[in-house]
DNA sequence: TTTTGAGTTGTTCGA
DNA sequence: GTCGAACAACTCAAA
Protein backbone atom coordinates (compact mmCIF):
# COMPACT_ATOMS: atom_id res chain seq x y z
CA UNK A 1 0.00 0.00 0.00
CA UNK A 2 1.28 3.12 -1.03
CA UNK A 3 1.47 5.87 1.70
CA UNK A 4 -1.16 8.33 2.15
CA UNK A 5 -0.79 11.81 0.37
CA UNK A 6 -0.63 15.11 2.74
CA UNK A 7 -2.51 18.24 1.70
CA UNK A 8 -0.32 21.28 1.87
CA UNK A 9 -2.36 24.37 1.79
CA UNK A 10 -0.80 27.22 0.74
CA UNK A 11 -2.16 30.98 1.47
CA UNK A 12 -0.33 33.84 2.59
CA UNK A 13 3.18 32.08 1.83
CA UNK A 14 2.52 31.70 -1.78
CA UNK A 15 6.14 30.16 -2.65
CA UNK A 16 8.58 26.93 -2.15
CA UNK A 17 11.36 28.23 -0.48
CA UNK A 18 11.49 28.36 3.55
CA UNK A 19 8.30 27.04 3.35
CA UNK A 20 7.98 24.87 6.79
CA UNK A 21 4.47 23.37 6.19
CA UNK A 22 5.74 22.50 2.69
CA UNK A 23 8.91 20.92 3.77
CA UNK A 24 7.26 18.78 6.50
CA UNK A 25 4.93 17.34 3.92
CA UNK A 26 7.75 17.05 1.65
CA UNK A 27 10.00 14.89 4.32
CA UNK A 28 6.78 12.40 4.85
CA UNK A 29 6.82 9.20 2.49
CA UNK A 30 3.67 9.92 0.80
CA UNK A 31 3.03 12.16 -2.35
CA UNK A 32 1.89 15.72 -1.75
CA UNK A 33 -1.03 17.85 -2.56
CA UNK A 34 -0.36 21.63 -2.75
CA UNK A 35 -3.67 23.79 -3.02
CA UNK A 36 -4.90 26.97 -2.73
CA UNK A 37 -8.59 27.34 -1.86
CA UNK A 38 -10.26 30.83 -3.00
CA UNK A 39 -12.95 31.76 -0.21
CA UNK A 40 -13.46 35.40 0.01
CA UNK A 41 -16.37 35.04 1.77
CA UNK A 42 -13.97 33.85 5.01
CA UNK A 43 -12.11 37.35 5.26
CA UNK A 44 -14.51 38.84 6.98
CA UNK A 45 -15.05 42.57 6.24
CA UNK A 46 -11.58 42.10 4.37
CA UNK A 47 -11.92 39.86 1.33
CA UNK A 48 -9.22 41.27 -1.22
CA UNK A 49 -9.56 44.62 -2.91
CA UNK A 50 -9.29 44.59 -6.40
CA UNK A 51 -5.16 45.44 -6.34
CA UNK A 52 -4.53 42.48 -4.34
CA UNK A 53 -6.63 40.33 -6.69
CA UNK A 54 -5.06 41.39 -9.51
CA UNK A 55 -1.80 40.53 -7.66
CA UNK A 56 -3.04 37.22 -6.73
CA UNK A 57 -4.04 35.77 -9.94
CA UNK A 58 -0.61 36.68 -11.03
CA UNK A 59 0.83 34.76 -7.67
CA UNK A 60 -1.20 31.38 -8.24
CA UNK A 61 0.04 31.00 -11.87
CA UNK A 62 3.40 31.67 -11.02
CA UNK A 63 3.50 29.61 -7.98
CA UNK A 64 1.97 26.52 -9.98
CA UNK A 65 4.69 26.91 -12.01
CA UNK A 66 7.36 26.64 -9.41
CA UNK A 67 5.61 23.67 -8.27
CA UNK A 68 5.74 22.51 -11.57
CA UNK A 69 10.01 22.91 -11.53
CA UNK A 70 9.90 19.91 -8.71
CA UNK A 71 7.31 17.66 -10.13
CA UNK A 72 4.11 18.87 -8.31
CA UNK A 73 1.51 21.22 -9.45
CA UNK A 74 -0.77 23.55 -7.67
CA UNK A 75 -4.57 22.23 -6.82
CA UNK A 76 -6.97 24.94 -7.45
CA UNK A 77 -10.09 25.18 -5.30
CA UNK A 78 -13.32 27.95 -4.47
CA UNK A 79 -15.29 27.66 -1.34
CA UNK A 80 -15.45 27.24 2.63
CA UNK A 81 -11.97 25.92 2.94
CA UNK A 82 -13.36 23.49 5.70
CA UNK A 83 -15.60 21.62 3.08
CA UNK A 84 -13.01 22.15 0.63
CA UNK A 85 -9.85 20.24 2.19
CA UNK A 86 -12.33 17.82 3.66
CA UNK A 87 -13.10 17.00 0.42
CA UNK A 88 -9.93 17.06 -0.89
CA UNK A 89 -8.85 14.50 1.54
CA UNK A 90 -11.82 12.17 0.60
CA UNK A 91 -11.09 12.19 -2.86
CA UNK A 92 -7.06 11.61 -2.45
CA UNK A 93 -7.13 9.61 0.90
CA UNK A 94 -4.84 12.15 2.69
CA UNK A 95 -3.85 11.19 6.13
CA UNK A 96 -3.30 15.17 6.69
CA UNK A 97 -3.52 18.79 5.80
CA UNK A 98 -0.36 21.23 6.93
CA UNK A 99 -0.49 25.64 6.04
CA UNK A 100 0.93 28.17 6.71
CA UNK A 101 -0.03 30.54 10.36
CA UNK A 102 -2.15 33.17 9.26
CA UNK A 103 -2.61 36.16 12.37
CA UNK A 104 -6.07 38.14 11.37
CA UNK A 105 -8.63 37.51 13.35
CA UNK A 106 -10.86 36.15 11.22
CA UNK A 107 -8.45 33.63 9.84
CA UNK A 108 -7.72 32.76 12.92
CA UNK A 109 -11.40 31.63 13.90
CA UNK A 110 -11.77 29.94 10.63
CA UNK A 111 -8.46 28.02 11.03
CA UNK A 112 -9.45 27.15 14.04
CA UNK A 113 -12.42 25.37 12.89
CA UNK A 114 -10.61 23.92 10.27
CA UNK A 115 -8.47 22.40 12.31
CA UNK A 116 -11.06 20.78 14.52
CA UNK A 117 -13.04 19.44 11.78
CA UNK A 118 -10.42 18.31 10.31
CA UNK A 119 -9.79 15.90 13.76
CA UNK A 120 -12.99 14.90 13.41
CA UNK A 121 -12.68 13.24 10.49
CA UNK A 122 -9.48 11.68 11.76
CA UNK A 123 -7.03 13.46 9.46
CA UNK A 124 -3.70 15.01 11.25
CA UNK A 125 -3.66 18.99 11.07
CA UNK A 126 -0.97 21.33 11.48
CA UNK A 127 -0.11 24.48 11.43
CA UNK A 128 3.53 26.22 11.06
CA UNK A 129 4.89 29.64 11.03
CA UNK A 130 5.79 30.71 7.17
CA UNK A 131 5.41 34.26 7.61
CA UNK A 132 6.70 35.81 10.70
CA UNK A 133 10.58 35.88 12.21
CA UNK A 134 8.54 35.85 15.74
CA UNK A 135 5.58 34.45 16.82
CA UNK A 136 3.32 37.18 18.79
CA UNK A 137 3.31 34.85 21.71
CA UNK A 138 7.09 34.56 21.88
CA UNK A 139 7.54 38.50 22.69
CA UNK A 140 5.92 39.79 25.71
CA UNK A 141 7.37 41.86 28.56
CA UNK A 142 8.61 40.68 31.64
CA UNK A 143 4.56 40.92 32.54
CA UNK A 144 3.72 38.78 29.93
CA UNK A 145 1.89 41.27 28.74
CA UNK A 146 1.95 42.51 24.48
CA UNK A 147 4.03 44.80 23.83
CA UNK A 148 2.47 48.77 22.85
CA UNK A 149 5.78 50.64 22.22
CA UNK A 150 7.77 49.55 19.33
CA UNK A 151 11.60 50.13 20.29
CA UNK A 152 11.18 47.94 23.68
CA UNK A 153 9.41 45.10 20.91
CA UNK A 154 12.25 45.67 18.81
CA UNK A 155 14.97 45.36 21.51
CA UNK A 156 13.00 42.21 23.00
CA UNK A 157 12.69 40.70 19.17
CA UNK A 158 16.74 41.44 18.93
CA UNK A 159 17.09 40.14 22.12
CA UNK A 160 15.47 36.49 21.27
CA UNK A 161 18.93 36.04 19.25
CA UNK A 162 19.37 34.88 15.66
CA UNK A 163 16.20 34.69 13.79
CA UNK A 164 16.45 30.40 12.67
CA UNK A 165 18.04 29.82 9.07
CA UNK A 166 15.29 29.86 6.15
CA UNK A 167 14.86 26.37 5.65
CA UNK A 168 16.17 24.63 2.25
CA UNK A 169 13.69 24.06 -1.26
CA UNK A 170 12.38 20.97 -1.58
CA UNK A 171 14.44 19.08 -4.44
CA UNK A 172 11.63 17.25 -5.77
CA UNK A 173 7.81 16.89 -4.34
CA UNK A 174 6.43 13.46 -4.83
CA UNK A 175 3.31 13.89 -7.59
CA UNK A 176 0.27 11.36 -6.62
CA UNK A 177 -0.74 8.86 -8.79
CA UNK A 178 -3.85 11.01 -9.55
CA UNK A 179 -4.63 14.44 -9.29
CA UNK A 180 -7.79 15.66 -7.68
CA UNK A 181 -9.62 18.17 -9.70
CA UNK A 182 -8.54 21.65 -10.52
CA UNK A 183 -10.24 25.07 -10.97
CA UNK A 184 -8.26 26.80 -13.91
CA UNK A 185 -7.36 30.14 -12.09
CA UNK A 186 -9.01 32.14 -14.23
CA UNK A 187 -12.39 30.75 -13.30
CA UNK A 188 -11.50 32.59 -10.32
CA UNK A 189 -11.95 35.85 -12.01
CA UNK A 190 -9.76 37.93 -9.99
CA UNK A 191 -8.31 40.18 -13.03
CA UNK A 192 -10.59 43.38 -13.68
CA UNK A 193 -12.61 43.89 -15.72
CA UNK A 194 -12.13 46.68 -17.18
CA UNK A 195 -8.46 46.98 -18.20
CA UNK A 196 -6.67 49.44 -15.05
CA UNK A 197 -4.16 47.01 -13.93
CA UNK A 198 -2.93 46.86 -17.20
CA UNK A 199 0.10 49.46 -15.82
CA UNK A 200 1.25 47.21 -13.17
CA UNK A 201 2.78 45.00 -15.11
CA UNK A 202 5.45 47.73 -15.73
CA UNK A 203 6.00 47.69 -12.14
CA UNK A 204 5.80 44.50 -10.87
CA UNK A 205 6.60 40.81 -11.22
CA UNK A 206 4.14 38.91 -8.57
CA UNK A 207 5.71 35.77 -7.53
CA UNK A 208 8.68 34.02 -6.20
CA UNK A 209 10.91 34.84 -8.99
CA UNK A 210 10.05 38.31 -8.96
CA UNK A 211 10.33 38.36 -5.29
CA UNK A 212 13.62 37.19 -5.35
CA UNK A 213 14.90 39.54 -7.82
CA UNK A 214 13.70 42.67 -5.27
CA UNK A 215 15.61 41.23 -2.85
CA UNK A 216 18.58 41.11 -5.54
CA UNK A 217 17.91 44.76 -5.96
CA UNK A 218 17.77 45.17 -2.41
CA UNK A 219 21.23 43.78 -1.61
CA UNK A 220 22.94 45.47 -4.65
CA UNK A 221 21.64 48.73 -5.36
CA UNK A 222 19.45 49.89 -2.09
CA UNK A 223 20.13 48.08 1.26
CA UNK A 224 23.37 50.82 1.61
CA UNK A 225 22.12 53.89 0.90
CA UNK A 226 18.32 53.36 2.28
CA UNK A 227 18.50 55.30 5.76
CA UNK A 228 19.40 58.30 3.16
CA UNK A 229 16.82 57.69 0.33
CA UNK A 230 13.78 55.60 1.74
CA UNK A 231 12.14 58.81 2.55
CA UNK A 232 12.31 60.55 -0.86
CA UNK A 233 9.67 59.55 -3.11
CA UNK A 234 11.61 61.00 -6.25
CA UNK A 235 13.96 58.54 -5.71
CA UNK A 236 13.89 54.76 -6.27
CA UNK A 237 15.37 53.65 -2.78
CA UNK A 238 12.87 51.39 -1.07
CA UNK A 239 12.80 47.83 -1.37
CA UNK A 240 9.71 48.03 -2.81
CA UNK A 241 9.44 44.11 -1.48
CA UNK A 242 6.12 45.04 0.44
CA UNK A 243 3.60 42.76 -2.28
CA UNK A 244 5.91 40.07 -2.31
CA UNK A 245 6.20 40.12 1.77
CA UNK A 246 2.39 39.99 1.91
CA UNK A 247 1.33 36.98 -0.18
CA UNK A 248 4.58 35.59 1.18
CA UNK A 249 6.22 35.00 -2.24
CA UNK A 250 9.57 35.14 -0.23
CA UNK A 251 9.68 35.11 3.64
CA UNK A 252 11.04 37.66 5.94
CA UNK A 253 13.01 35.31 7.22
CA UNK A 254 15.78 34.80 4.10
CA UNK A 255 15.41 38.71 3.80
CA UNK A 256 16.50 39.01 7.38
CA UNK A 257 19.45 36.33 6.69
CA UNK A 258 20.37 37.90 3.59
CA UNK A 259 20.68 41.16 4.98
CA UNK A 260 22.45 40.86 8.02
CA UNK A 261 25.02 37.96 5.84
CA UNK A 262 25.67 41.57 3.67
CA UNK A 263 26.20 43.18 6.79
CA UNK A 264 28.96 41.12 8.09
CA UNK A 265 30.82 40.55 4.93
CA UNK A 266 31.25 44.91 5.53
CA UNK A 267 33.61 46.56 7.29
CA UNK A 268 32.78 47.32 11.07
CA UNK A 269 32.04 50.95 9.91
CA UNK A 270 29.59 50.34 7.42
CA UNK A 271 27.43 47.85 9.23
CA UNK A 272 25.20 50.02 11.08
CA UNK A 273 23.67 51.78 7.85
CA UNK A 274 21.40 48.31 7.32
CA UNK A 275 19.95 48.33 10.57
CA UNK A 276 17.60 50.85 8.76
CA UNK A 277 16.40 48.08 6.68
CA UNK A 278 15.99 45.78 9.36
CA UNK A 279 14.32 47.79 11.32
CA UNK A 280 11.18 48.43 9.15
CA UNK A 281 11.24 44.29 8.90
CA UNK A 282 10.64 44.56 12.83
CA UNK A 283 7.83 47.15 12.26
CA UNK A 284 5.65 44.32 10.15
CA UNK A 285 6.35 42.31 13.40
CA UNK A 286 5.38 44.97 15.69
CA UNK A 287 2.43 45.11 13.31
CA UNK A 288 1.49 41.08 13.45
CA UNK A 289 1.85 41.35 17.12
CA UNK A 290 -0.20 44.18 17.64
CA UNK A 291 -2.98 42.83 15.06
CA UNK A 292 -2.49 39.40 17.17
CA UNK A 293 -3.15 40.60 20.92
CA UNK A 294 -5.47 43.36 20.02
CA UNK A 295 -7.84 41.98 17.43
CA UNK A 296 -10.23 44.59 17.60
CA UNK A 297 -7.89 46.89 15.71
CA UNK A 298 -8.74 46.63 12.40
CA UNK A 299 -12.21 48.82 13.17
CA UNK A 300 -12.02 49.96 16.56
CA UNK A 301 -9.36 52.50 17.63
CA UNK A 302 -6.83 50.87 20.08
CA UNK A 303 -6.96 54.44 22.46
CA UNK A 304 -11.00 53.94 23.53
CA UNK A 305 -11.34 57.73 23.83
CA UNK A 306 -10.69 58.05 20.06
CA UNK A 307 -13.96 56.10 19.22
CA UNK A 308 -16.05 59.59 20.24
CA UNK A 309 -13.90 61.96 17.67
CA UNK A 310 -16.21 63.89 15.58
CA UNK A 311 -14.97 62.46 12.11
CA UNK A 312 -16.53 64.35 9.04
CA UNK A 313 -19.01 62.51 6.83
CA UNK A 314 -18.01 64.29 3.37
CA UNK A 315 -18.29 62.29 0.52
CA UNK A 316 -17.47 64.78 -1.85
CA UNK A 317 -14.09 65.46 -0.14
CA UNK A 318 -13.11 61.68 0.32
CA UNK A 319 -13.56 61.68 -3.47
CA UNK A 320 -11.48 64.11 -4.00
CA UNK A 321 -8.53 62.59 -2.16
CA UNK A 322 -9.55 59.33 -3.66
CA UNK A 323 -8.69 60.94 -7.23
CA UNK A 324 -5.98 62.83 -6.18
CA UNK A 325 -7.96 66.57 -7.03
CA UNK A 326 -7.54 68.19 -3.53
CA UNK A 327 -4.83 70.73 -4.84
CA UNK A 328 -2.07 69.90 -2.45
CA UNK A 329 0.47 68.47 -4.79
CA UNK A 330 2.01 66.07 -2.74
CA UNK A 331 -1.16 64.58 -1.78
CA UNK A 332 -2.42 63.97 -5.64
CA UNK A 333 0.81 62.56 -6.68
CA UNK A 334 0.57 60.10 -4.21
CA UNK A 335 -2.80 58.97 -4.87
CA UNK A 336 -2.40 59.18 -8.41
CA UNK A 337 0.40 56.81 -7.89
CA UNK A 338 -1.92 54.36 -5.74
CA UNK A 339 -4.28 54.37 -8.65
CA UNK A 340 -1.55 53.98 -11.15
CA UNK A 341 0.38 51.31 -9.36
CA UNK A 342 -1.23 49.82 -6.98
CA UNK A 343 1.39 50.93 -4.63
CA UNK A 344 2.37 54.22 -2.67
CA UNK A 345 5.65 55.47 -1.20
CA UNK A 346 6.00 54.99 2.57
CA UNK A 347 6.55 58.88 3.08
CA UNK A 348 3.71 59.73 1.04
CA UNK A 349 1.74 57.31 2.81
CA UNK A 350 1.69 59.26 5.73
CA UNK A 351 1.46 62.51 3.80
CA UNK A 352 -1.67 62.20 2.39
CA UNK A 353 -2.91 60.03 5.47
CA UNK A 354 -2.60 62.54 7.68
CA UNK A 355 -3.91 65.35 4.99
CA UNK A 356 -7.31 62.99 5.12
CA UNK A 357 -7.42 62.45 8.90
CA UNK A 358 -6.09 66.48 10.17
CA UNK A 359 -6.95 68.26 7.07
CA UNK A 360 -10.49 66.75 5.74
CA UNK A 361 -11.28 64.98 9.35
CA UNK A 362 -12.43 62.35 7.41
CA UNK A 363 -12.14 58.95 9.36
CA UNK A 364 -8.96 56.71 9.54
CA UNK A 365 -11.45 53.81 8.94
CA UNK A 366 -12.03 55.30 5.43
CA UNK A 367 -8.66 55.63 4.69
CA UNK A 368 -7.64 51.79 5.29
CA UNK A 369 -11.05 50.91 3.25
CA UNK A 370 -9.52 52.81 0.32
CA UNK A 371 -5.76 51.54 0.56
CA UNK A 372 -7.48 48.06 1.52
CA UNK A 373 -8.60 48.25 -2.47
CA UNK A 374 -6.63 49.99 -3.75
CA UNK A 375 -3.19 48.54 -2.57
CA UNK A 376 -1.24 45.51 -4.22
CA UNK A 377 0.29 45.23 -0.66
CA UNK A 378 -2.57 45.99 1.04
CA UNK A 379 -2.09 43.97 4.18
CA UNK A 380 -3.89 43.89 7.45
CA UNK A 381 -1.36 44.21 10.15
CA UNK A 382 0.48 46.86 8.49
CA UNK A 383 -2.47 48.78 6.91
CA UNK A 384 -3.96 48.66 10.76
CA UNK A 385 -1.02 49.73 12.12
CA UNK A 386 -0.26 52.75 9.75
CA UNK A 387 -3.79 53.99 9.63
CA UNK A 388 -4.29 54.20 13.76
CA UNK A 389 -0.50 55.43 13.93
CA UNK A 390 -1.52 58.37 11.70
CA UNK A 391 -4.71 59.11 13.06
CA UNK A 392 -3.12 59.17 16.23
CA UNK A 393 -5.45 56.67 18.01
CA UNK A 394 -2.76 53.45 18.09
CA UNK A 395 -0.62 51.90 19.98
CA UNK A 396 2.72 54.09 19.96
CA UNK A 397 1.08 56.92 17.66
CA UNK A 398 2.15 60.38 16.74
CA UNK A 399 1.72 62.97 19.11
CA UNK A 400 -1.55 64.78 18.33
CA UNK A 401 -0.23 67.98 17.46
CA UNK A 402 1.84 65.85 14.92
CA UNK A 403 0.17 66.98 11.86
CA UNK A 404 1.91 67.10 8.37
CA UNK A 405 2.21 69.97 6.71
CA UNK A 406 2.03 69.43 3.12
CA UNK A 407 3.68 71.78 1.49
CA UNK A 408 6.83 71.04 3.98
CA UNK A 409 7.09 67.76 3.28
CA UNK A 410 6.69 68.44 -0.01
CA UNK A 411 9.88 70.41 -0.18
CA UNK A 412 11.44 68.15 2.05
CA UNK A 413 11.09 64.91 0.64
CA UNK A 414 10.43 65.89 -2.84
CA UNK A 415 12.90 68.87 -3.26
CA UNK A 416 13.39 69.06 -7.08
CA UNK A 417 9.44 68.25 -7.57
CA UNK A 418 10.10 65.57 -9.46
CA UNK A 419 7.58 63.60 -7.55
CA UNK A 420 4.88 65.51 -8.40
CA UNK A 421 5.95 66.37 -12.15
CA UNK A 422 5.92 62.27 -12.77
CA UNK A 423 2.23 61.82 -11.62
CA UNK A 424 0.57 64.85 -11.77
CA UNK A 425 1.30 66.04 -15.63
CA UNK A 426 -0.90 69.60 -15.64
CA UNK A 427 1.89 70.65 -13.46
CA UNK A 428 4.66 69.23 -15.61
CA UNK A 429 6.00 73.18 -16.44
CA UNK A 430 6.01 74.23 -13.30
CA UNK A 431 8.60 75.71 -11.43
CA UNK A 432 10.28 73.88 -8.40
CA UNK A 433 9.75 77.07 -6.12
CA UNK A 434 6.13 76.77 -6.82
CA UNK A 435 5.39 72.61 -7.41
CA UNK A 436 4.39 72.13 -3.73
CA UNK A 437 2.22 75.36 -3.65
CA UNK A 438 1.13 76.32 -7.02
CA UNK A 439 -1.58 79.06 -5.46
CA UNK A 440 0.63 81.63 -3.85
CA UNK A 441 2.69 81.15 -7.97
CA UNK A 442 2.22 84.86 -9.79
CA UNK A 443 -0.41 84.52 -12.49
CA UNK A 444 2.72 85.16 -15.13
CA UNK A 445 3.99 82.31 -13.74
CA UNK A 446 0.81 80.27 -13.33
CA UNK A 447 0.46 81.52 -17.50
CA UNK A 448 3.59 80.35 -19.12
CA UNK A 449 3.38 76.65 -16.81
CA UNK A 450 -0.41 76.82 -18.63
CA UNK A 451 -2.06 76.23 -15.29
CA UNK A 452 -5.22 77.68 -14.47
CA UNK A 453 -5.90 76.70 -10.46
CA UNK A 454 -9.46 75.60 -10.68
CA UNK A 455 -9.43 74.67 -14.21
CA UNK A 456 -6.38 72.42 -15.34
CA UNK A 457 -5.83 71.52 -11.89
CA UNK A 458 -7.63 71.94 -8.42
CA UNK A 459 -7.57 74.74 -6.05
CA UNK A 460 -7.01 73.59 -2.50
CA UNK A 461 -9.99 71.98 -1.37
CA UNK A 462 -8.98 73.16 2.36
CA UNK A 463 -6.86 75.60 3.58
CA UNK A 464 -3.93 74.22 5.62
CA UNK A 465 -3.65 76.18 8.22
CA UNK A 466 -7.30 76.80 8.98
CA UNK A 467 -7.82 72.96 9.10
CA UNK A 468 -4.80 72.67 10.80
CA UNK A 469 -6.38 74.16 13.70
CA UNK A 470 -9.83 72.21 13.30
CA UNK A 471 -8.17 69.43 14.06
CA UNK A 472 -6.66 70.80 16.96
CA UNK A 473 -9.94 71.54 18.39
CA UNK A 474 -11.24 68.42 17.67
CA UNK A 475 -8.57 66.43 19.42
CA UNK A 476 -8.91 68.56 22.44
CA UNK A 477 -12.81 68.10 22.17
CA UNK A 478 -12.15 64.02 23.02
CA UNK A 479 -9.27 64.83 25.23
CA UNK A 480 -6.85 63.32 22.78
CA UNK A 481 -4.06 64.74 25.12
CA UNK A 482 -4.78 63.07 28.13
CA UNK A 483 -5.38 59.34 29.56
CA UNK A 484 -7.56 57.23 27.07
C1' DT B 1 4.84 49.11 44.64
C1' DT B 2 6.92 53.06 43.09
C1' DT B 3 9.84 55.51 40.34
C1' DT B 4 12.13 56.74 36.29
C1' DG B 5 13.31 57.37 31.57
C1' DA B 6 11.81 57.29 27.16
C1' DG B 7 8.90 57.45 23.19
C1' DT B 8 9.83 56.38 14.00
C1' DT B 9 8.53 59.49 10.70
C1' DG B 10 6.35 67.21 12.79
C1' DT B 11 5.27 72.19 12.87
C1' DT B 12 5.49 76.76 14.21
C1' DC B 13 7.28 80.64 16.34
C1' DG B 14 10.61 83.78 17.62
C1' DA B 15 15.35 84.95 18.19
C1' DG C 1 18.30 80.82 6.37
C1' DT C 2 18.97 78.46 10.82
C1' DC C 3 18.33 77.14 15.43
C1' DG C 4 16.07 75.77 19.72
C1' DA C 5 12.00 75.65 22.28
C1' DA C 6 7.27 74.77 22.84
C1' DC C 7 3.60 72.03 21.74
C1' DA C 8 1.15 68.34 26.78
C1' DA C 9 0.99 65.07 29.28
C1' DC C 10 0.57 60.10 29.05
C1' DT C 11 1.63 55.51 28.91
C1' DC C 12 4.63 52.01 28.59
C1' DA C 13 8.31 49.09 30.19
C1' DA C 14 11.78 48.10 33.20
C1' DA C 15 14.44 48.74 37.30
Amino acid sequence: MTPAPTIVWFRHDLRVSDHAALAAAVARPGPVIPVFIWSPEEEGHWSPGGATKWWLHNSLTQLDEQLQKLGSRLIVRQGPALEQLQQLAAETGAAAVFWGRRYEPFAIARDTRVKTGLKRDGIAAESFNTTLLHEPWDVSTKERKPYQVYTPFSKACLARGAVEDPLPTPKRIAAPETWPQSVAIDKLALLPKLPWAAGFTTLWTPGEEGAQTQLKRLLHDVVRAYVERRDRPDCDGTSRLSPHLHFGEISAREVWHAVRTLQAELPKSEQPALDGYLRQLLWREFAFHLLYHFPETPEQPLRAKFAAFPWHDNPRALRAWQRGRTGYPIVDAGMRQLWHTGWMHNRVRMIVGSFLVKDLLISWQAGAAWFWDTLVDADLPNNTLGWQWIGGCGADAAPYFRIFNPVSQGDKFDPLGDYVRRWIPELSKLPTDWIHHPWDAPAEVLRTAGVELGETYPAPIVDHAAARLAALEALKSIGASEAS
